[in-house]
DNA sequence: GAAATAAATTATAACGTTTTAAAATAGATT
DNA sequence: AATCTATTTTAAAACGTTATAATTTATTTC
């Protein structure tokens, strides 16, 4: 059963390729009945064209497009950031074509590898971590000098790279939590698979070994990147716990994630503010319409897909290939209502004095 | 300034085409020497390969995909249907390439007339209305038997498609209400460019003129489907009004809107569920996350995602054209705490009574 | 150091389409 | 009915690649 092509076509209705063309490109100097025969033939072989064929004869017919493979499409984080490469490309006329490796290393590879073959310009990628990261397929694209730009650092290839500064948001969300009061603070942490997990771990513990408080393994807790996963694990957590356990801060990988504990915690009946503080780290659009809006790390999102676009452009356009570029873009901290100062037991009066003297 | 082409990078390394081909696919038949010298060729000419003339020689080295055509994608409706297209395609070993319209239909165009050149073998569509809908770019598809799948109905075109009831779904959500004692509902409806706006309206209007209540254009509120969209018209809403000219229900087109509308009542103090009912549409998963869970129809996007894509990809493996089909999934209405029963000023004593006989 | 074998390279056909210039057909004009 | 013009149709080249079979070059074996 073999592929019907466009002179299986012309054969059926006895006209030469050329015709067939013809009409496939509406082309207006074929007869009305030579057309309806040849429209006919197409039906009955169920006869499609080859899209590569017709592209590799006439370059220039549809825009270009580029790719944007992303980690989770449910994940408001990169679906803003898909937004910001949309706005910009389109803005330079090219179309984006959008992948979800879902986490999934293997996965990953053959959307990578499907990029060749599709007539993909270039293409944006946050990358899947795998222990100690095969990077192979990205080491194919350089050698066929295909232009991509990453969303994150990956240890071993030198690439274009537009991320956020994870590491310092992290540290300036703890500082301020040190600083309202808080010590007992935990860390609702991300997948193993992302990047973001490790730098903001490493932020959070930063802010420790910088403070006077001590650090402890216990501090940080695996979750995830969903919301679920924050719901689920504020109920195991806490089910196991008196009050008097309890931290008086948790900073969660994401806000997504920040919004399932306080979902949890609202089922516990724990006063999310007065008795403990959220932080979050992204600033989805969700977070500031709940009812305790989240102080959380707003990530430029937008800005970091049109500037990742912005490269790739750039180097898609380039007849010579361009020196490597690493743009690192700073989050901004939002303080919303999910945060309050703690209060000490024994300071009430000497808060009085405070307040009076201000 | 040419393309630079294998020929060009033959020269430059002074071998043949057929060396630089097997250097490129990684073959092992080539002396190490040559290798390097065609990998520096091909850097110093920032040499590319042509994804479609590769694609075109060998047609099964890659992955198929299909494509999907969403209209917002930074709305949880549309990722989760996503969700199902990608777990289905790639049971079936398709890869999915994403493309959203944000609402344009001149975009839409492009996007699939780009289909065509990328080697996608079929798609699945969810079109953007525009005015007397100019649906040309389909019957171009029709013609080449570009095998595709409509996520809703469009006048005009005989199409595969998968949707849902809409109408009845809103019947069923207005006629829950009306029993609970609601009379006085509005509903906040979404943008003119998609049709499920068209039918959640009819939806509302036909279960008005199935009960003893009348219908009144002012019930029908144009809002949107973001959050903020409900957010900025409730503000509005409510501004103009006195308490005693509240509706009792608000009825939103999706939960995107109903959690805007629902951030504006707290902002104005208005409670949710006590003195105001809430209604959505979708279910998307933080509906059931926040502090009062909303009441909703939950459609079942999984599944029309899955859906959509089975009859896709049977068409796609078919020889010949398939009859077309026309699925109909229906929403099922979730009551969680965002709605309640009116309660009526006059019967505090009747309620009792009644009370004391169940 | 010639013959036999192994390794590396090359020339060429093919993939399915569009475009061009040339050929065939139809229609008009005398 | 022959010529001229306008309309349709066609044959063949080209797009950039890979695979195959044939050729060249290098290595081994006696």
């Amino acid at each position: 059963m073999h592929k019907v092509t466009i002179g299986d076509v012309a054969k059926q209705a006895e006209v030469s390729i050329g015709t067939v063309s013809a009409v496939l490109n509406g082309k207006n100097t074929v007869k009305s009945e030579t057309r309806k025969n040849v429209l006919n033939a197409m039906k009955e072989l169920n006869y499609r064209p080859h899209g590569s064929a017709r592209n590799l004869r006439n370059a220039d017919t549809y825009s270009d497009s580029i790719g944007l493979l992303i980690r989770e499409l449910d994940n408001p984080f990169y679906t803003a950031i898909a937004l910001g490469v949309i706005e910009y490309a389109r803005s330079k006329g090219y179309l984006v074509s959008i992948a979800s490796s879902e986490g999934d290393h293997t996965f990953e590879e053959k959307i990578i590898k499907g990029f060749s073959g599709k007539d993909i310009k270039g293409a944006i990628i946050a990358p899947v971590l795998e222990g100690t990261a095969e990077i192979e397929h990205l080491f194919t694209l350089k050698m066929i000098n295909f232009p991509f730009v990453l969303l994150e650092n990956v240890k071993g290839i030198q690439a274009n790279v537009v991320s956020i500064d994870n590491i310092k948001a992290m540290k300036e969300a703890i500082k301020y939590l040190m600083n309202k009061g808080h010590s007992k603070i935990v860390h609702f942490a991300g997948p193993a698979h992302a990047s973001h997990t490790y730098e903001r771990i490493d932020g959070f513990r930063r802010a420790f070994s910088e403070s006077h408080f001590a650090f402890n393994n216990d501090m940080i807790i695996p979750t995830g990147a969903h919301l679920v996963d924050g719901y689920k694990k504020s109920l195991e957590y806490f089910k196991g716990r008196s009050r008097k356990e309890y931290p008086t801060a948790i900073v969660c990988y994401n806000d997504l994630v920040a919004l399932g504990v306080i979902s949890a915690l609202n089922e516990l009946q724990i006063k999310i503010q007065d008795e403990i503080s959220i932080v979050g780290n992204d600033d989805i659009p969700f977070s500031r319409y709940i009812p305790v809006p989240l102080t959380t790390t707003r990530a430029p999102m937008l800005e970091l897909g049109r500037k990742a676009t912005e490269i790739l452009i750039k180097n898609i356009e380039s007849p010579g290939i361009l020196p490597i570029e690493n743009v690192v873009l700073n989050a901004e901290f939002i303080v919303r209502q999910s945060t309050k100062a703690v209060q000490p037991l024994y300071t009430n009066t000497m808060k009085e004095k405070h307040l009076a003297l201000s």
